[in-house]
DNA sequence: ACGGGATCCCTTTTT
DNA sequence: GGGATCCCGT
């Protein structure tokens, strides 16, 4: 280093630096110019990156003020500060760090009027978005049914994450939703948001791009401010952010990016994976720096994560290795459905449990949030403490949004959309016609509801007993807003949830989960004791939708795979291996093959997060959206490299299903459709496997063999009657392989592996 | 205005 | 299987 101002003599290397490898060490002291840290799973990515961080400010690089570091959520966040006050012994006042949208709404706020907003803009949320655009919609008369709302929010938002205003978009890349409208709607949406003085997400990050073009003295002025700039997960940037980044980075150019090419999982959201291909093209003399070195798992687990991760292209590459031991092989286990796998599970766990395994080490890691169910319902059974992380989260749940949009609208009376969500919530009599005609007036007087509520009151254009509700409902409005600054806001609050009577109407109600809302309400009423103004405390809100919950005892977690990137277990079991849960079909119908590189970067996110030990199910029969499907293993098992696999079959009746669904034999293994560059184990490996196994599975297996080749699957022809334990009798109308594509007598016509239907005459 | 039965459609999810 | 929405009868 040749930094005159480095305060460390060579000799003395500051406790932070001590722990580090030499990858995160030049991770650490590369601070000039633009850096790219490729961080494998499990390599010290965060260790090295708040390293960086205490580095810049124990050499006096920079003052907190100076650095901009951005992460992609609160919690991360949050976990960064806490980790460089605990690296520095103190904690670190003034800088700017937290998610893209919060440093974007800051900024924001102290130049709203540069790009048309008023400094007091509300941040709508999922639920308001929605409401706003169906009412468009339903005003250009297009049937919620056929072009739901959300579907048009979801097109609106990949446009946002690309940086596309109404007039940047094309109606044809709207594709069909809408029938064509989309974009009209999305300039009326835009429309809207304005006279509302409101944005949504995008918008933070949009409306800020356009100050910093419009307005190149705050541009500059950012310049000065920030001499370093240091960004989290650089792989989950979308269009929008990285615009936004280039425009701040263009000052000192000192941008250090963090991420792994391996574990973008959000590309469905806008999130492209080509900002981080493309970095070394972006920022010219960039240093990429590779943590490659693995602190977390076996060696037979990374073994099995690379070999998975290879069939990707588009990677930037790395090889991750350990010089850890190679311990367990992961276990693959086939199942008959998905209730057996539940059980399976439950029972590994409980013997876990038994060894002196804790349960707050053990994960089950699932690729939609559907998935948890079944295996709540056996823990449930089995009294198996668990908890579902990154489920229904506090600020989304029904009651609060309810109780949230009352403060919304006390705080800000222009707030139509909370005041349709309450306005008749306790019932007050207040329903459609009435709130046709608040909108009527609104419209034509170019009010707020409530204000044109407030009007109406006083005439008699109402029927008497709506004008009566209305004139109640804004006459306590009107006394609460008066108590604002006089009594403290959580005590405002509980005066505004007693009087409206909504808690009177949870109290009324004998619906089960009817008192856990009320706890509910009572957790809002509580956190909002910790901000000073109501207005602070929405702000929060709107911006973080989370409330730190208690951790909790021993518990095993159950939660997606997109929710367990960046966690680590002893223990991680990963069930539903098949093929259309996992790789995921609609993500396939959807994105082609940029989806199935995505779905193996889950599957890599998914292995990468144990530390010890994993165990891979799989089911023969899924029932998906309440109907059985037949299920085939999925490709991603046939990519594991198989000297690491332990395959076990279930010992029973479906015995086979572990082997011959499994490796070798699976969804690339058995069919005639391999495509290039897939690993596809030939049979006569598969029958050497097969003769390790007990003699009961070893005839089972051999008869998969059999089938599963194409020349010699005589065993089913067309038209061939055929019994199948699900599904029953049925016709074979086609075969493929070892896929059988049946019509069954009262199922109907589903595809099959060949292994789990017996002819007819031996049925039984 | 409101509640109950029928019908439709289902990823992943942070901010 | 389940939630959200719609339609219709009261």
């Amino acid at each position: 280093m040749s930094q005159p101002r480095q305060v460390q003599s060579p000799a003395i290397v500051p406790p932070y630096l001590t722990a580090l490898n030499d990858a995160q060490r030049a991770a650490v002291e590369a601070l000039d110019g633009p850096v790219l840290v490729l961080a494998g799973a499990g390599t010290g990515k965060t260790r090295a990156l708040t390293a960086r961080l205490a580095h810049l400010l124990v050499t006096g690089r920079a003052s907190p003020g100076q650095i901009l570091a951005v992460t992609f959520t609160n919690k991360a966040a949050r976990e960064m500060k806490e980790r460089v006050a605990a690296l520095l012994n103190r904690p670190v006042e003034g800088w700017w760090l937290g998610t893209f949208h919060a440093l974007a709404a800051r900024m924001l706020r102290t130049h709203a009027e540069r790009v048309g907003l008023g400094p007091g803009f509300t941040i709508l949320d999922t639920d308001d978005q929605l409401r706003l655009l169906k009412q468009l919609m339903a005003a250009e008369g297009i049937d919620d049914r056929k072009s739901p709302a959300r579907a048009l929010l979801g097109v609106i938002q990949r446009w946002k994450d690309r940086g596309l205003a109404p007039d940047k978009v094309s109606a044809a890349q709207a594709g069909d939703v809408t029938g064509g409208r989309a974009v009209a709607l999305y300039a009326a949406y835009q429309d809207r948001l304005r006279a509302l003085n409101a944005c949504d997400f995008g918008d933070l990050i949009l409306h800020t791009i356009t100050l910093f073009q419009t307005c190149p003295d705050v541009l500059a002025g950012y310049h000065r401010r920030f001499h370093y700039l240091l960004v989290d997960e650089y792989q989950d940037i979308n269009v929008a952010q990285y615009l936004w980044l280039r425009l701040l980075a263009q000052g000192h150019r000192n941008i250090c990016c963090v991420g792994d090419d391996d574990q973008s999982i959000y590309g469905w959201r806008g999130a492209e994976v080509g900002n981080i291909l493309r970095f070394e093209t972006d920022f010219p003399g960039a240093r990429v720096i590779r943590l490659e070195r693995n602190y977390r798992s076996t060696g037979r687990i990374l073994a099995a994560a690379s070999g998975l991760i290879a069939h990707n292209r588009g990677r930037l590459g790395k090889t991750l290795w350990t010089d850890g031991e190679e311990g367990e092989k992961l276990r693959l286990r086939g199942l008959w459905d998905g209730e057996a796998e539940a059980r399976f599970v439950g029972e590994e766990i409980e013997a876990l449990q038994r060894r002196g395994h804790a349960l707050s080490e053990i994960a089950i890691l699932v690729r939609t949030g559907a998935q948890t169910r079944e295996f709540e319902d056996r823990f449930l059974t089995l009294g198996l403490p668990y908890r579902v992380v990154g489920g229904p989260r506090f600020y989304e749940r029904l009651e609060v949004r309810d109780a949230l949009a009352y403060m919304r609208l006390l705080d800000n009376p222009g707030h139509d959309l909370a005041f349709e969500r309450i306005v008749n919530r306790p019932k007050r009599g207040l329903g459609e016609a009435t709130l046709r005609t608040l909108h009527a007036a609104a419209r034509a007087g170019g009010l707020s509801l409530y204000e044109a509520a407030r009007r109406l009151a006083a005439t008699d254009e109402l029927r008497p007993a709506a004008r009566r509700a209305l004139a109640r409902f804004i006459e306590s409005f009107e006394r609460w807003r008066s108590l604002i600054g006089h009594v403290p806001h959580p005590e405002l609050a509980e005066i505004v949830l007693e009087e409206s009577g909504y808690t009177a109407m949870w109290l009324a109600d004998k619906a089960p989960d009817a008192p856990g809302r009320l706890e509910n309400l009572r957790e809002l009423v509580n956190a909002m004791a910790e901000f000073e103004t109501l207005a602070g405390f929405l702000e929060h809100v709107a911006l973080v939708m989370e409330l730190n919950e208690a951790e909790g005892g021993d518990m095993v977690s159950l939660m997606t795979l997109h929710a367990a990137k960046g966690l680590e277990f002893e223990t991680v079991f990963l069930p539903g291996w098949e093929e259309g849960l996992f790789p995921n079909q609609r993500a396939l119908d959807e994105y082609g093959t940029r989806a199935l590189e995505e779905e193996r970067r889950l599957a890599y996110v998914g292995l990468t997060r144990a530390r010890r030990r994993v165990i891979l199910s799989f089911a023969a029969n899924r029932r998906l959206h309440g109907s059985w499907t037949p299920a085939i293993p999925s490709r991603f098992i046939d990519e594991l490299p198989r000297e690491h696999i332990e395959v076990e079959s279930d010992p029973g009746l479906y015995g086979a299903v572990g082997l011959g669904g499994g490796l070798g034999v699976g969804a690339g293994g058995g069919f005639a459709d391999g495509a290039p560059g897939r690993v596809t184990p030939g049979m006569a490996r598969a029958r050497r496997h097969a003769d390790h196994r007990g003699s009961g599975d070893l005839e089972l297996s051999a008869e998969v063999v059999t089938t599963a080749d194409p020349v010699s699957s005589s065993a089913f022809v067309p038209g061939a009657r055929i019994f199948h334990q699900k599904f029953g009798y049925g016709t074979v109308e086609s075969v493929s392989g070892d896929r059988l594509d049946i019509a069954f007598d009262k199922a109907g016509r589903k595809k099959v592996i060949a292994s789990f239907v017996v002819p007819a005459d031996r049925a039984g």
